[in-house]
DNA sequence: TTGTAAGCGTTATCAT
DNA sequence: ATGATAACGCTTACAA
């Protein structure tokens, strides 16, 4: 471990001072052509870079950016958003000289904790604010900390303070719905998502909407949790039910493919028995038995433009909302017409 | 946002220098134990916390581990390992009021390139190298980067430099085997994972080695890369073969799931015609159909072990490699006998 | 156009 | 036992 060199050396290889060096980097006028060239003709030389902690400290900045993970232990696993929105967000910040520090937590309380260390020890600029949840407590939680933040979808108390970067869940589940009501299904549940999360409702309602707007009552929906557990019960109940349906749309793949092998446990056969759709398309969802139909969004996408958007909110410049482009239809194997005879067949 | 206290204002308030108020802090000797009194009383009232970023110019520290996670995006999303070591990393770090840098990159170029950025911003005191690959040339990186370095499970070129904390696979493989030679199988096959990575080759040499200690033929063995598409793929190559196996033993559960479908739309039913184990227990594992035998590691106490002696390593303490208890078959629906019959059923 | 010097908030080294 | 003062490496008034 060589001492690295400061500006200080830079300045003296230069034959300039401190100052002009700062000057010189930081494309301020009043400094010479002439020199400035001398100036980076020494950095290159020295191998210099200004020193990341004494800017921080000068600044008073972290050049960093937080997000804070709060989910149960086995929903952590197999949600196939956050390592690619992650992936996103970083090939946004590695280019910015940014760095994104994380939190994986494992439930509110504990989250909000972690957002105060964040802003404690000035370890982030600014914080993405994910799986909004109804009245969400951290919008004013992070205004008081002093942390920019923007919110994945809108709260809905939109907060003037933290834009969001929304991709609108709707379009992709309607086009579940009206998939399967082309292929001639009328009684079409839902396994919904906890509703404490704007996702888990909003895409509830689009599911009733869809129905309603088709003139089909809304089946029976059954709320879960986003786990696979969850997805097994909520199927449970739902074919328990006497009027079973002959479609599932489901708010999450994990839940989906649960649901899928809950069906084939009670001896239906996907699709030809039943009918489901999922939602995010995991990597699992094609390499399922049958092929997951599920609707694909692009959290690398979404990850990119939180990013972009976040540091710009940082910088000082003025943002507002982003809307990018909702996820579409994947179609695969899990929906077919529903069964011919009249009545589902009784279960064995 | 209020100006926040600094040591001055402590030092000023309780009637002493700023330098009596850092060695009250730091527990040094050489403080009367009236004035300790009186200075931590100053710093309550105050609210006052030392500043990280100072401290950080000052001691040339981080207080921050760093880890770069580089997978394939298909790979990303479905892995269940990261996320709750992640989550174990962070019970320790919080405690210890460090942070968690985090860097995900597609592949292994950016990846050095992500070592190096953490090392030249000064972001992170010490990294973890998680999928060791044989000679991996991470181990000389971050020793000429002066990071301090543990390894997940041992490299083959072990480092001195850079202390494991392992969790040997092997157990759980052997495991795995003996389970399926015990309900009279022969001929078991293996999907394998990459064979760049050490825990993709351990895996099959645990394998080749338990059935060659049981007398067996090692059946064949397909290379996957850990994602659902190889499973599939892998499993597609062993059933087409003429001596079809009656049992697969998997690198990991995404493989392992995808090859139960390849199966299934084979024609094959599981585990009746075809028994299947993977590795990892995935919250997905116990919830498709047949739910799935595998093997459970505990990642999150990994993740804890792992910060605690990084940390330690970090502070200067001497440490040396750590040993945790293998992970242990779970045995579910998707192994059984195999089939009566001498020869297996003819493929549709 | 350039140099000087004063911060940012710690910790460490000297005196006293 | 405590106080003054100098680093750490940078930015930014202000002077020249």
């Amino acid at each position: 471990m060589v001492r690295r060199p400061t500006i200080a050396d830079v300045a003296r290889h230069a034959g300039v001072s401190k100052g002009t060096v700062s000057f010189a980097l930081n494309g301020r006028p009043g400094v010479a052509e002439e020199t400035k060239a001398r100036i980076f003709a020494a950095m290159r030389e020295l191998g210099w870079q200004p020193d990341r902690q004494a800017r921080s400290l000068r600044a008073s900045r972290a050049y960093a950016l937080g997000l804070v993970v709060a989910r149960p232990p086995e929903l952590l696993g197999i949600d196939p958003f956050f390592p690619t929105f992650i992936a996103g967000l970083e090939s946004v910040l590695g280019q910015a000289g940014q760095a994104l520090v994380l939190q994986v937590v494992p439930d509110a309380a504990a989250e909000a904790e972690g957002y105060r260390r964040l802003a404690r020890d000035r370890r982030a600029d600014g914080v993405v604010l994910t799986d909004v949840r109804h009245d969400d407590p951290r919008l004013t939680l992070v205004a008081e900390l002093g942390l920019h933040a923007v919110t994945l979808n809108r709260p809905d108390t939109p907060s003037t303070e933290a834009p969001a970067v929304c991709l609108d869940d709707r379009p992709g589940v309607a086009a579940a719905v009206e998939h399967l009501i082309g292929l001639g299904h009328t009684r079409i549940a839902h396994v919904a998502g906890d509703e404490l999360y704007v996702h888990g409702s909003s895409r509830r309602a689009a599911y009733a909407e869809t129905m309603a707007a088709a003139g089909l009552e809304p089946g029976p929906v059954a709320v879960g949790d986003f786990t696979a557990a969850a997805g097994a019960a909520a199927t449970e109940r739902l074919l328990a039910d006497g009027q079973r349906p002959t479609a599932i749309v489901y708010a999450n793949d994990s839940m989906a493919i649960a649901g899928a092998a809950t069906a084939h446990e009670r001896g239906l056969e996907l699709p030809r028995d039943l009918s489901i759709v999922g939602y995010d398309d995991a990597p699992l969802a094609a390499h399922v038995h049958p092929p997951l139909t599920t609707v694909r969004a692009d959290p690398f996408r979404w990850g990119a433009v939180t990013a972009e958007l976040l540091l710009a909110k940082v910088e000082g410049v003025p943002v507002s909302d982003v809307e990018l482009a909702p996820g579409e239809l994947i179609v695969r194997g899990s929906t077919a017409p529903p069964p011919t005879d009249p009545e589902p067949r009784e279960l064995p």
